[in-house]
DNA sequence: AACCCAAACAGAATTCAGATCAGGAGAGAC
DNA sequence: GTCTCTCCTGATCTGAATTCTGTTTGGGTT
């Protein structure tokens, strides 16, 4: 299955930079703050040639959260395929999961803010289809964190609960930083990394 | 400070009603999706009626939100002061946190969907002014976890962690239920309050 | 009873951001 | 050259939120 965000690009396209634009905006000043328009400014077309590379505002912003999807999602599956032992794994997840960029992190932001979105159906067919390949990576996200939960039960690494609880738990810590980190912001990266891979082998732990 | 929540209500006022109404459509269908129309359609009167009781739709959100926060906090404090240990405390203010009703789950919801919200500026005054308030209980409630962390650290019952992180993610794990959770859904209140219990004192423990 | 006044309310009109329409310009293919 | 596809624009539309301009309602006053 090809998608679009996949196929090579027309060199002219401005795809990207509408992306890069609205990451900015959306992820700065906030989705419904920002006028749709505003972007377009920042990319220096005019309003309307937004709707050539998306059916809506909405329809971006759930490009850009699937584009982060799958970006978590494949980071996640490399690291942890490194390792061996399920708690290495599951170190080298956390530490992966805050080995961002600055617009990596923008990106985080909305995705956590705007994931009731992906709850309810969407009445364009484009909308709709970007959402449930939306849902499609959240569960396997999941799926992936309640995988390595089970293998580190499975070998006596993890105390013996249940996985799909314990994983869930484990992703909202790890997510729940997005919230309220700000780059350049009185806590660094680092330090965040350092105390919820500590907290998550706490969770797992006896 | 006596605000506007607390003063007494005219006995034919509908604001209680409209901001039952608004709860319900917020929560199942999301602020966002719900026609503001829609909520006075719910109450029984014309839609221009509800700028009487509130300035606009966002401000009705923060209303809400104040109003689960404001719960939130007195009930956190109630049960806690009513408890000598600082692990039968946190025992309580998990436990406390799950103890509501389906109404108060759809406050919950909406008001870690749009906490985002609380980050950026308001134009108009009023809506500036619930903001604030908001922020201010957001404060409050992080305080009140924070002091019960220290406590438990200083009485030897805690782990020495950070205590602004520690609360930081217990406050994540106790809070992120409500994203996922729905009345009548496949996993009850019940487990989910005795999983969340088990994982906060493994987080604060050694 | 008649009156007063503030709270409560509604219909028409306005606003404004998101979206549509109907086409135009430009680069590469042939 | 002209065909065609991508990319783009100005004018226009749409629909939900909000404002304007009053009107109704009902408890308290005289």
């Amino acid at each position: 299955m090809v998608r679009q965000a996949t196929v090579t690009e027309s060199p002219r396209s401005k795809r990207g930079l509408i992306l890069s634009a609205a990451v900015e905006s959306f992820g700065d000043d906030g989705f419904e703050l920002t006028k749709w328009a505003s972007v377009a400014d920042k990319v220096g077309i005019g309003q309307t040639a937004l709707y050539h590379y998306f059916e809506s505002k909405v329809h971006c912003l759930l490009t850009i959260m699937s584009t982060e999807l799958e970006r978590s999602a494949s980071r996640f599956e490399r690291v942890v395929s490194l390792e061996d032992a399920p708690i290495d794994q599951l170190r080298a997840a956390v530490r992966a999961a805050y080995d961002v960029t600055p617009q990596e992190v923008l990106q985080m932001r909305i995705l956590q803010s705007h994931m009731d979105l992906l709850a309810t159906p969407r009445q364009s067919e484009r909308e709709e289809a970007e959402r449930q390949h939306a849902r499609e990576l959240v569960r396997k996200v999941e799926e992936n964190w309640t995988g390595l939960v089970k293998r580190g039960i499975e070998s006596g690494d993890f105390a013996d609960r249940d996985p799909q609880q314990t994983s869930r738990a484990v992703l909202a810590l790890v997510v729940s930083v997005w919230r309220w980190y700000r780059t350049g912001g009185p806590t660094t990266l680092e330090e965040t990394r350092d105390f919820v891979s500590d907290a998550v082998l706490r969770l797992v732990g006896p």
